[in-house]
DNA sequence: ATGGTGGCACCGCCA
């Protein structure tokens, strides 16, 4: 018997504000993981209740306002834990547990706001921070899945103008290159291995920019990471772009992969 | 052309 799996990631730009969109897109799609970002609010007014009464498992970890992180789950999670944890100031940006066997690491990357700025710099230590962390808890070995939004556009086909978005902290050649490193410690992206080349696959459309579906012009920001043992398990991968099209949806969408586990 | 929208704060900040 082998182990069916799926497991996805939204940037819900408030859990509050988008948490009916979550719950039925939960409901309709038979996810058994979704790890959400920029929940925007403090734990003591996180919406726990609503979502248990929809019979999921919720761990969180937030402040008022902006970032924070939480994975909703069909069975609760073990050895849930937050934080990078390597004695540096931390902000609600990660938070893991383990689903069944397989270790889940949720992250708000900083997005880093101007190439020339101290935030971006900020951004590029987190991220190695980060591979500092995947090098102290786990091995390339440990059935595991980065997911979240990472802030990063590996390739030129993950954003909509490479050349005009060349100097972006998003898509800044120091910010892949980092991104790079903690995949070279052994991480590979899960979507990009069932899609190879395939252009115009974007996760997140600017609020600010008119018509952004029409014109195709997204970000491809948001991944599932996966070790060689969940990347070889993985069976598809793809995004939801029609969650886009919701009343009032988010500026990101869901990222989807499913895995066929060999039995424990 | 150097804007625009959205969320939450609290009357600006962040994305």
């Amino acid at each position: 018997m082998t182990q069916y799996c799926r497991i996805a990631t939204f940037n819900a730009n408030s859990i509050r504000a988008r948490l009916e969109q979550v719950l039925s897109w939960m409901a309709t799609t038979e996810t058994d993981v979704l790890c959400v970002q920029e929940t925007k609010v403090q734990d003591s007014e996180f919406p726990v209740d609503p979502i248990r009464e929809a019979g999921l498992s919720v761990v969180y970890h937030g402040q008022k306002a902006h970032a924070g992180v939480a994975i909703l789950s069909r069975e609760p999670l073990e050895q849930v834990d937050t934080g990078l944890r390597d004695g540096e100031p931390d902000e609600p940006r990660l938070i893991r547990g383990v689903y069944r066997g397989i270790a889940i690491v949720n992250t708000y990357v900083p997005q880093g706001r101007d190439a020339d700025s101290e935030y971006f710099q900020y951004k590029l230590r987190w991220l190695e921070r980060l591979r500092a962390f995947f090098e102290r808890h786990y091995t390339p070995k440990t059935p595991l899945l980065w997911l979240g939004d990472l802030n990063v556009a590996p390739e030129p086909i993950d954003v909509y103008d490479p050349k005009r978005l060349a100097n972006h902290v998003d898509y800044h050649p120091a910010a892949r290159a980092a991104l790079q490193r903690i995949c070279d410690w052994g991480l590979v992206d899960v979507f990009r291995r069932h899609h190879p080349g395939e252009a115009h696959q974007y996760s997140y459309w600017d609020y600010r920019m008119r018509n952004v579906l029409e014109r195709r012009a997204g970000w491809r920001v948001d991944h599932i990471m996966a070790t060689r043992p969940m990347a070889e398990a993985s069976t598809a991968a793809w995004i939801d772009v029609q969650a886009r099209m919701a009343d009032r949806p988010s500026d990101h969408t869901f990222v989807v992969a499913d895995f066929d586990l060999p039995p424990r």
